[in-house]
DNA sequence: CGATTTTTGAAGTAAATATTCCAAAAATAC
DNA sequence: GTATTTTTGGAATATTTACTTCAAAAATCG
């Protein structure tokens, strides 16, 4: 059983002559690489393979296709925390796997080094204000996952009751945003890794 | 005893009008703010209360200028790390320090958030490559300095003799640049205090 | 003083940028 | 088949960008 293009009922018009998914995830690639502010629409239209007309009835303008790119980058390649913080039985077997996936992610050859929304728009011109508030949201979101997870640990008793869960989110917060930028300033996978291992004995007693 | 102007002696032409080092500490300032690629010649004219002629003669393009103003933050803003590393008794107190005043530093309310030298092109096009090279260079000698006290603890038997230098250094850049990216996120300087505390439980016994 | 040298200021330029326009194309609805 | 709707392709546009030009200004040199 398998799809043509778009299963979903035609509308009247011409039909579209692209596959927007896949349009969306070479634009996700673009700006992962070179970041908001850095990518152009010209290189915008040649990865996607469309010409303006089509990405800006498709995607709005390049603003809403960026913040479109990072929510597909946190669905797709973006979205491996989720089901460790999820499933794992504990709380600190749980940041030990992430941290570890994380040097694995971070710095796979089929990919962009580093964490798309880590490295989004640590500068901001005021033209991209509002980009920016879209990503600092999504960032908090990313904390409060960690901390819940803390807290659901303190909770449980795997950690002392006295646990800041906030500050030691962020600390993790902390060492994932850091792998990103050595990521991007070429540190090899066992360098993350032995950041990762560093960063556990830090895990509280 | 103050000097008036400037105190070298007059070459021949018309006297420059305005102070250079003032001029290059506000470059510094708006490229630290906003980034490479993000400041426009029209942003640092302004700041810089300067025009176009007398920025091109004086500090050549937006590259050489950007690569001066870089230097201009280690040797000033970003220059608080050697002192530390060189003068602290013990590598241990060293570093306890150094995230310490990293923390503070990186929060300062008179200054923009974050390392200058940490947060800037991370992305980076075609046409920026050069100045990337640059700051890989720079962000290596400063990797190279963590490593090299490291060593030395070594050497003085303050830390175990199996100790990876390089990688325990790589994991406290992975700090610093963590909590610059926090900063720049909007972190509080007790959040990043409180980052620094825990990265030192992560020191080896 | 007059010649020389350097900086200044203001206007100018060439390229890149994000975005829009519009006629032609390709589908469905009647 | 004709009308309607939507997408396409390519050209056009207005703005911003980094940078240059050049005559006038302001200094020193002889």
């Amino acid at each position: 059983m398998k799809m043509e293009r778009k299963p979903v009922r035609r509308s009247r018009g011409r039909p579209r002559s692209f596959d927007r998914d896949q349009a969306l995830d070479r634009a996700m690639a673009v700006f992962w690489e070179r970041g908001y502010e850095g990518t152009s629409l010209e290189e915008l239209l040649e990865a996607m393979r469309i010409n303006p007309s089509s990405l800006y009835s498709a995607f709005g303008d390049k603003e809403r296709l960026f913040q479109m790119a990072i929510d597909h980058y946190l669905e797709g390649p973006g979205s491996y925390m989720v089901p460790i913080l999820e499933n794992e039985p504990t709380t600190k077997g749980a940041f030990e796997k992430l941290v570890r996936a994380a040097a694995k992610e971070l710095t796979r050859p089929d990919q962009p080094s580093g964490c798309m929304l880590s490295l989004a728009l640590n500068h901001c011109s005021p033209a991209a204000a509002s980009v920016q508030a879209a990503l600092t949201e999504r960032r908090a979101k990313s904390l409060a996952r960690l901390q819940a997870r803390i807290e659901h640990g303190i909770a449980e008793g795997e950690l002392p009751p006295k646990t800041d869960a906030r500050e030691l989110a962020r600390f993790f917060m902390t060492i994932l945003q850091g792998m990103s930028v050595q990521a991007r300033d070429g540190a090899s996978r066992d360098s993350l890794l032995a950041t990762a291992q560093a960063a556990m004995r830090a895990w509280p007693v």
